[in-house]
DNA sequence: CAGAATTTACCAAACGTTCGGTATATATTT
DNA sequence: AAATATATACCGAACGTTTGGTAAATTCTG
C-alpha cells in the first residue's frame, strides 16, 4: 500500500475522532497496516500524519472547492458550483471538517498556522467572486466570512442534532444570501 | 473543595481539550485535587464527569441564555438580551462550545441525546420568540436554527482564524437578521 | 541481489481506574 | 460533656491497558 493510498484513510480517522482521539491503533485498523508500519511513511509519527493529511486536505480544498470559483461562468454559477462541491466534500454534512477539528486542544498550537491559511484562502477566493459580482470589497469579505461561518455552523448542528436537513437547507439558501443586493 | 466548585474547572478543561483530550491528570492540575480524589465525587470516572458538566452547562444555558427570552420585553429586546449573554457565555468567542465538542468521536455516542436535547431546546426557545414577533412558525424555526448555526460557525472561525472579530460581527448583526421582514 | 515495505518484538510514559488508608468533620449514643 | 460511630474529603501507590514510538528481523518487489 502506497503512501498516497494511506493518507485518505488517516484523514477519515482524524475526521471521526479529532486529533487527540485519533490513535495509532485506529490508524492501523483503518489502513490494515500494523502500527509500526505507519512509521515507515511518517517517521515523525502522529503529528506528521496530521500535517500531511492537512496538506492533502488543503490541496483538495483548492481543487474541489476553489478551482470552480475561477471558471469563466457567471459569479452566481461559480458559487453554485462551489456549493455543489461543498455538499460532496462534507458528504452532505455527515463528514466533519478537519480544519475545525484541528483547532482543538493540543492540535490548535500545532496546526493553527496551516488552518488559518486554508480558511483565509477560502474566504479570499469567495470574496473575490463576490466582488466580481459587484459587491463592495469590504462587504464581499464579510459575506465570504459569513458563508464559511454558515457552512461550519451547519456541520456542527448536523452532528449535534444528528440530522442533515439543516446542512442541506443552509447550503441551498447560501448562493442567494451571498448575492443578495446590498 | 466542594463538588460544586470542581464542576466549572472540569468544564473548562473539557472546553479546552475536548472529551478525548481531557485527561484525568489535566483535571487534577486544574482542580488541585489528586487524580484519585476526583473519583470521590465522580465514582464512574471521566464519562460521569462529562455527564455532570453537561448537565451543569445545560442549566447555565437555560438560566443565562433562555431565561432572558421569556421576559416581558419586546421580542427584539429579548433577542438582544440573549445575544449579550451569548457574548459573555462564550467569552467573546474565546471559549469553545461544549455541545459542539461533545459531538466528536467517542463522546458523540455517549452524549448525543443530551446534546441534541439542549440544542433543540435552544432552537425552540428562539423560534417561540420569533413567532411572537410575527414570523411564520416554519420560518421562525428555520431562522432559529440559522442563529445557532451562525453562533457555532462563528466560534469555529474564531478558533481557526485566531481572531474574535468575526464572532463579534456575527453576534452584532444577528438580531436584525433574525427579525428582518419575511 | 538491493531496496523498499512490512512485521514481530519491545519499550517508557501516560492513560483511566482501583485499592487501602488517613485525617477531619459531623452525628449518635452514653 | 465525653466517647463512640459514621460520613466526608482526600491521597499515595499500584492496577491493567493503551499510548506514541523504536530496533531488528523478515517479506516483498523491481
Amino acid at each position: 500500500m502506497s503512501k498516497a493510498e494511506v493518507i485518505p484513510q488517516l484523514m477519515s480517522v482524524f475526521q471521526q475522532y479529532g486529533y487527540e482521539g485519533a490513535s495509532i491503533t485506529r490508524f492501523s485498523e483503518a489502513t490494515g497496516l500494523k502500527r509500526a508500519s505507519l512509521y515507515h511513511y511518517f517517521p515523525n509519527g502522529k503529528s506528521e500524519m496530521a500535517a500531511v493529511v492537512l496538506n492533502y486536505l488543503t490541496q483538495a480544498l483548492k481543487e474541489q472547492l476553489l478551482a470552480p470559483l475561477r471558471s469563466d461562468n457567471s459569479p452566481a454559477d461559480r458559487i453554485r458550483a462551489m456549493n455543489q462541491n461543498v455538499d460532496a466534500f462534507y458528504q452532505h454534512g455527515q463528514q466533519d471538517c478537519l480544519l475545525a477539528l484541528l483547532s482543538i486542544g493540543e492540535a490548535h498550537e500545532l496546526f493553527q498556522e496551516q488552518v488559518q491559511q486554508a480558511l483565509n484562502l477560502w474566504i479570499d477566493s469567495l470574496a473575490t467572486v463576490l466582488a466580481e459580482a459587484g459587491i463592495t470589497p469590504t462587504a464581499a469579505r464579510q459575506r465570504a466570512e459569513d458563508a464559511i461561518v454558515q457552512i461550519q455552523g451547519a456541520l456542527v448542528l448536523t452532528r449535534g442534532l444528528n440530522n442533515t436537513t439543516t446542512f442541506e437547507r443552509i447550503l441551498n439558501q447560501l448562493p442567494e444570501t451571498l448575492l443578495r443586493p446590498e
